[in-house]
DNA sequence: CTGTGGGCACAACCGTTGGTTGTGGCCGAC
DNA sequence: GTCGGCCACAACCAACGGTTGTGCCCACAG
C-alpha cells in the first residue's frame, strides 16, 4: 500500500469527487480513478459509489476513511521525527528498561502534546558528541567519569538515583532474604554481562567493586536480558544487579526473586544532559517536570561514586 | 513513501542487516539496499551507518524505528477495518455530535482493546437493510416508524432518550430564559435545514409538531452544522433544537444560547438495532455496557413519540 | 602483513507500475 | 431530447523497482 493512494483516497472522500481530488492533488482525474479502483482492489471491497455527480463512501469506505487519516497523521510524525530544525525532543536512555524510561513515560503522560522521541545510545562520551552535533537534545547518563569532566557547553543536573536491587534465582542462597547487606554479598558471584571497559557504566561499577569488595563478572557476550535473566533463574550461584523500577510481571515468569540492598544501598546516579546553546523548545518543559517528580527524595542510607556530581 | 519501504526498514533494523531482512521480505540484497537508500533520500537523513558485518541504526535512524512500527500497526488496522470476516465492530450513529456518539466513546474508554468502527448512515431503512447484508453489525437508530415494522431477524433495545434542548442566538427573544416549556414554543420559528421527508427523524419531528403544535422549518439545504449555527447566531427571529451532550466549548464562539425545555421534555429515543443470527464477538460486551450505563435513567416528564418501543 | 569471507553498493538490464491524453458511457438537470 | 458533468476504459510512455553480476571495504584469522 501507497501512502499516496490513501492521501487521494482522503482527498477523494473529503471532496466527494474524483475530479475535484484530482486537481488538488495536481494529477488527472484518470490518475485518481486508477489508484482507487488499485487501492479497491488490494483492499478487496469497493470503497466509493460512483454516481452521476462524483462519488460517495460505501459503508467500507466510511470504515476505512478514519484508519486513512491516521495513516497519513503517523507518517507525517515520522517523517518529522526527522526533519532538521523543529523536530520532536530526542532523549537518550541507557536502556528501555530503566528508570529513566519511567521518567520519560511520566513526562509524556503530564505533557501528551509534547512530542518525543527517545534513543539509546552507547555510553556517555557519545551521548555527548552527539549533544554537541545537535543530533540529540538531552541524554540522561552519570556523569563526570573521573578524568573526563563534562565540556563547558554541557549542562546537566542530577534527577533521579535508582535504586540496585538482586535479582536471583529461587535456589540462590539469598533467594529467601527479605534485604541483604552490601557486606553479604561479598564472596557470592554478580553477573552481568555486557559491560564495556571505558563507559561511565562500567566505571561505576568498578566503583562499586573497590568500594565493597564484590565479585562482578563481565564475562560473556550479552545475548539481551532475557537470555540473562534465564540463566540467572538457572544457576543458583548466579545473581545478578537490576534497577528498582524493573517491572515485576515479567519476572515472576522466571521465577526471579528482587531482594532490596542496604547498608548502604547502591543507586546509579541519572543526570540529565544538555546543550548550554541548544535549547530545544521543550527542554525547559522537561526540566521543571523532572524537578518537580525528583524533589523529596532522600539521599541517606545511600551510596554513589564519589566522583558523581552532587545532588 | 510507501509501506513495503517502512516494513523494509523496520525487518534490516530488527536484523541489524540486510542481508537477513532481505532473506525475510524473500527479495535480494540489492533490492533491500535499494530500498533503503531510496527512503534515506527521501527523508534526507542517514538511517544506517553501514559496517563490515551488518547495518546499525543512527540516531535518526532510531528516532525513525518506533513511529515505523506504528505506521506498519495502524496500516494493518486500516486494512482490518474492511476485511470480510473477524472485522472490528461496526456501528451506525445518526451523527456525529449526537448523544451515541458519546455512548461510543464511553464504550471504547471502557474496552480499549476492543477494535470499533463508527459509520453514520442515512436512515433507519439504509440501516436495517446494512445489518442484514452484514455490512454492519448494530446500529443506533430510532425504530418502529408507524407503518414500517422492524423484520423479524432484528433485534432493538431502547438505550438512550437524548433531551432536546433549544439554541438560540444572542438576540433572540428566549435568550435570556433559563428553561422554556414547549407550549412556550409554540409561535417560534424553529429552523431545522436538512430534514428528508420519509426517514425516521424526519417522522420524529413531525410527530412532535403535530403534537404540541410547534413551527418547524426544513426548507433550504444543509450546509452543515456549522453554517446552521452561524445563521441562528445572527437572527434574532430564528432557533433550533440540539441534543443536550453537545458541547459548549464550541457554541460560546458563536454567542449562542442553549435553553432546556419543560412541560414535558421532548426526548429523541435511541435504540440499538442487531442482527439476530449474525453476532460479531463484541457486541454482547456493547449491549452489556450499553445496559449498565443507561440503568437509571429518569422517563418522568418527557415526551417521545408513542410509535418508538417502550423502554 | 596478507588472504579470506561476509556484507553492502553500483551497474546494467528489464518487466511492471503508474502517469498522461483521448474517448466513450452514464445519469441528472433543463 | 439534449446538454453538461463526471467517471471508466484504452493506448501509450516514462520511470520506478526488481533481478543478476560484480567490485569494494572491513573484520578477522593465519
Amino acid at each position: 500500500m501507497d501512502l499516496e493512494t490513501v492521501r487521494t483516497f482522503v482527498a477523494a472522500a473529503d471532496a466527494g469527487q474524483f475530479q475535484e481530488a484530482a486537481a488538488e492533488l495536481a494529477v488527472t482525474q484518470q490518475a485518481v480513478s486508477k489508484r482507487i479502483a488499485a487501492l479497491e482492489r488490494n483492499l478487496g471491497v469497493r470503497l466509493f459509489t460512483r454516481t452521476a455527480r462524483g462519488a460517495e463512501l460505501t459503508i467500507d469506505g466510511q470504515a476505512f476513511l478514519p484508519h486513512a487519516r491516521e495513516l497519513l497523521r503517523v507518517a507525517e510524525r515520522a517523517v518529522a521525527s526527522v526533519r532538521t530544525g523543529r523536530r520532536p525532543l530526542r532523549v537518550d536512555v541507557i536502556a528501555s528498561r530503566s528508570a529513566q524510561s519511567g521518567l520519560m513515560r511520566g513526562f509524556h503522560r503530564a505533557h501528551p502534546d509534547i512530542e518525543l522521541d527517545v534513543v539509546m545510545l552507547f555510553d556517555i562520551e557519545t551521548a555527548v558528541a552527539a549533544i554537541r552535533s545537535g543530533a540529540i537534545d538531552a541524554s540522561f547518563r552519570a556523569v563526570a567519569v573521573p578524568g573526563r569532566p563534562l565540556p563547558e557547553d554541557i549542562e546537566s543536573v542530577r534527577v533521579l538515583d535508582e535504586p540496585l536491587q538482586l535479582l536471583t534465582g529461587p535456589a540462590h542462597a539469598l533467594a529467601g532474604a527479605r534485604s541483604v547487606t552490601v557486606a553479604q554479598l561479598a564472596g557470592h558471584r554478580i553477573w552481568m554481562p555486557g559491560i564495556v571497559p571505558g563507559t561511565e557504566w562500567a566505571a561505576y561499577y568498578d566503583d562499586l567493586v573497590a568500594e565493597f569488595g564484590l565479585t562482578i563478572e563481565a564475562t560473556g557476550p550479552n545475548f539481551g536480558s532475557d537470555a540473562l535473566l534465564d540463566t540467572v533463574a538457572d544457576t543458583p550461584a548466579l545473581a545478578t544487579f537490576m534497577g528498582e523500577p524493573t517491572r515485576l510481571v515479567w519476572l515472576a515468569d522466571h521465577g526471579l526473586r528482587r531482594i532490596p540492598v542496604t547498608d548502604p544501598t547502591p543507586v546509579y546516579p541519572h543526570s540529565l544532559l544538555w546543550h548550554r546553546d541548544k535549547p530545544h523548545p521543550a527542554l525547559a518543559t522537561l526540566r521543571a517536570h523532572l524537578a518537580a517528580t525528583a524533589a523529596g527524595h532522600d539521599a541517606t542510607g545511600t551510596w554513589a561514586p564519589g566522583w558523581v556530581i552532587p545532588r
